[in-house]
DNA sequence: AGCACGCCGACT
DNA sequence: GTCGGCGTGCTC
């Protein structure tokens, strides 16, 4: 036996199978997780150590090459390790790829420009001069932990010039350490006075504490209708496990931008902002906050952190807690890259942490509602309406009955409505889930619609600027004066509404109204959003017309009239859990309506009223309808009775494409529990310039789903230019 | 993912 | 003859 050197498994954040073996750094000592430097072909790059003693490698010695260096960073924690592993198993994506999500921080392998620091040496002569004691007596008795600081922060803490403390340094008495520039996160202190609870609040708060306090992995879904409170609540469970040293809570919301309301409140509460997570934030303040969530010591580390579900994959060294707000929201799914559902994972994340989870919604999605049924989920119900008791009036406009005008999208009943709420001088919101002005554009002449050339999608025409863009790929055009097919003169005509064509019909009817209109387009920043916020609670405008931004969880609280412009959009295409999904989007809608003195109006116009989401609406049985979407899912043993995933082959070469997916079919499991169907194309048939097949495995419960369908797909070739994508758990499914 | 390598057409 | 287009395949 030849004395070997070292072998070590590093993974690299590329969506290779698994990590590289290389040969260990002679000198300097290497843990599990910690960052190295490695060459790759012709390149270095930067990865992460992954397993220091691999037990079986067929990467032959030789082939080895030594690892550079190890990187300037503290490891990464054992529990984001086993969490890696676990989702890329789970979504069976390369560990490599899902590595990147933690990793790819823009410079976060960059240190914070280094800046000299100085703290007191622990020897001092006898004798100072008075500027020199008065800053030995701040360092000693103010300055925590022998804490360094810059040298102007000591002249001005001490109140002495800078030449005294330049002096000191040059004699000793001052010690220079090299200190990132990143400065710390303020703390949010737990000791401040929380907000008065009702003991309905209260009772569950406590329950919460109790969770954390323990200290053991356990789901909780806290539902609570809107306007009930559940937000101070799962504060409460915060500053409780803000009380011990150093552990950290991280709130998973929607959609960061969209938070502002939810940042006020929480620096209400515990006096200082928490760390803000999402994929917009600028290289420098991404390092920083990766940079204080990973920090080793208990002192100066991210406390509280806030962010979309890519925050999971932060390098957390002491999680106490994990909150998931909004948690049936669709936007934790991500649909492409490694496909994980933020809620589910953040489960998955507690589960590894030992800590409690809180599920938080006025909706919850059947998953949830579910486990908590079954006892899996402890579960914590607020049914009281903080400040305002009456619940909102709800109707359904049957506009088969009530026929619009061409050109016209509010019917006779909800247009009287407004007018009299207008003239009441009480504020509106009409709720369209559609940006833009028309999301189709077609020539009269011959019928031609304007396509996206790079996805089977209509082009949504956009007033500014008189655009034609694809919401799916970002294709953008200026709209034709003739039609591109058959050349007739101004013969493009707008069909359907967007937001800012409901904009343009409110204008003319109440040309003194002032109007806002509320989409991703106008409001990007939480910045903007704050501002549209605060003046719409100012009573600044009569008038909203919003997206589904406006079910983000804000509260108006003048509004009174809520008007649903489709309330059928997003019922077609049988899938089932559009049905879910549009009810959760027009109760939380129609929970905006309302206010302390007055009982507010939420009007639904819809062809279709005897529809089961409609009736749950208007009846507010909401749990006869969820009861009956949840027998409807275990007659066809759809989700969680059953499990299923979805198998998306994709390439710009469509022959190739087919020929794949049919092989992929001719190849899969032949197993009584097991059924394939498809391929059909996609939801999207073609994408971004690729087309699009998709396969549906549905399987009894006890399937092994991961192992099963990496053995079967292992087996199947693929074209050239071809690409599959393993969704488990697809959002939609036909 | 990124980079080299290679095989083809266009140009000084 | 060389420059450069990007299709293909490999990286421990």
């Amino acid at each position: 036996m030849g004395s070997d050197p070292k072998r070590i498994q590093v993974l690299l954040p590329l969506p290779l199978a698994g990590p590289f073996d290389y040969t260990a750094l002679p000198d300097a000592p290497l843990v599990e997780g910690d960052f190295v430097k490695v060459p790759l072909g012709s390149r270095t790059v930067q990865g992460v150590v992954w397993n220091m003693s691999p037990q079986n490698s067929d990467i032959a010695a030789d082939k080895l090459k030594p690892i550079m260096g190890k990187l300037d960073l503290p490891p990464l924690p054992d529990s984001l390790r086993d969490f890696i592993n676990w989702v890329a198993s789970y979504t069976l994506s390369p560990a490599g790829a899902v590595l990147k999500m933690a990793v790819s921080v823009p410079r976060v392998f960059d240190r914070a420009k280094k800046k000299t620091f100085y703290r007191l040496s622990p020897d001092l002569p006898e004798k100072l001069t008075a500027g020199r004691r008065a800053v030995a007596a701040m360092a000693q008795e103010d300055v925590p932990e022998n804490m360094p600081l810059a040298l102007k922060t000591w002249a001005e803490l001490a109140a002495v010039g800078e030449g005294v403390v330049r002096g000191m340094v040059k004699a000793g008495q001052m010690i220079p350490v090299e200190v990132m520039a990143d400065e710390a996160f303020p703390e949010p202190d737990a000791d401040l006075a929380g907000p008065i609870l009702s003991p309905e609040q209260q009772k569950a708060a406590q329950h919460l504490c109790q969770m954390v306090s323990v200290h053991n992995f356990k789901p909780v879904l806290l539902e609570g209708i809107t306007g009930s409170g559940k937000t101070e609540v799962y504060f409460e469970a915060i500053a409780e496990a803000l009380q011990t040293e150093g552990g950290q809570i991280l709130v998973l919301v929607p959609e960061i931008a969209l938070t502002a309301q939810w940042l006020e409140r929480f620096e209400k509460r515990f006096g200082a902002a928490p760390v803000v997570w999402h994929s917009e934030l600028t290289p420098a303040s991404r390092r920083r906050a990766w940079w204080a969530v990973v920090r080793g010591q208990a002192k100066g580390r991210a406390r509280v952190v806030v962010g979309a579900r890519s925050a999971l994959f932060l390098p957390f060294q002491d999680l106490k807690l994990i909150v998931v707000d909004e948690e049936h929201s669709a936007t934790f799914k991500q649909e492409d890259g490694v496909m994980y559902h933020g809620r589910d994972m953040a489960v998955v994340r507690a589960m590894q942490s030992d800590c409690p989870v809180i599920l938080a919604s006025a909706t919850p999605s059947l998953e949830t509602i579910l486990n908590a049924e079954s006892g899996k989920y402890d579960w914590l119900y607020l049914g009281e309406r903080h400040g305002s008791a009456i619940l909102p009036q709800m109707k359904a406009i049957d506009l088969r009955l009530h026929k619009l005008k061409s050109g016209i999208w509010l019917s006779d009943p909800l247009r009287d409505a407004l007018v009299k709420n207008f003239s009441n001088g009480e504020q509106s919101l009409l709720y369209l889930n559609r940006r833009g002005y028309a999301p189709l554009t077609l020539c009269r002449t011959c019928g031609h619609r304007m396509n996206c050339p790079h996805c089977s999608a209509w082009l949504v025409e956009h007033r500014k600027g008189d655009r034609l863009s694809c919401h799916h790929c970002g294709f953008s055009r200026a709209k034709p004066n003739s039609c591109p097919e058959c050349d007739a003169k101004d013969s493009m005509t707008a069909c359907g509404p967007g937001v800012e064509r409901v904009a343009e019909e409110i204008q003319v009817l109440f040309p003194g109204a002032r109007i806002a209109v509320m989409a991703s387009d106008e409001i990007s920043s939480p910045t903007q959003m704050r501002e549209m916020i605060a003046s719409i609670a100012r009573h600044e405008f009569d008038i909203i017309i919003g997206t589904q931004i406006v079910t983000k969880g804000y509260h108006f609280p003048m509004l009174t009239l809520v008007g649903v412009v489709d309330a059928d959009l997003g019922l077609g295409g049988g899938d089932p859990r559009a049905a879910e999904r549009t009810w959760q989007q027009l109760e939380q809608v129609a929970g905006r309506a309302g206010r302390a003195e007055r009982a507010g109006q939420v009007l639904f116009q819809t062809y279709q009223p005897e529809h089961p989401v409609l009736k749950a609406l208007i009846s507010g049985d909401g749990q006869a309808f969820l009861e009956r979407e949840a027998q409807e899912r275990e007659h066809h043993k759809l989700p969680p009775f059953g499990k299923l995933a979805a198998i998306i082959i994709s390439g710009a070469d469509y022959n190739a494409v087919v020929k794949t997916a049919r092989r992929i079919s001719a190849h899969a499991p032949k197993n009584k529990n097991i059924a394939v169907l498809g391929p059909v194309t996609a939801p999207m048939a073609y994408l971004r310039g690729k087309h699009r097949f998709r396969l549906l495995v549905k399987a009894e419960r006890q399937v092994k789903m991961q192992k099963t369908m990496g053995q079967w797909l292992a087996l199947c070739q693929l074209e050239r230019g071809v690409n599959i994508q393993v969704d488990i758990d697809p959002y939609s499914f036909y």
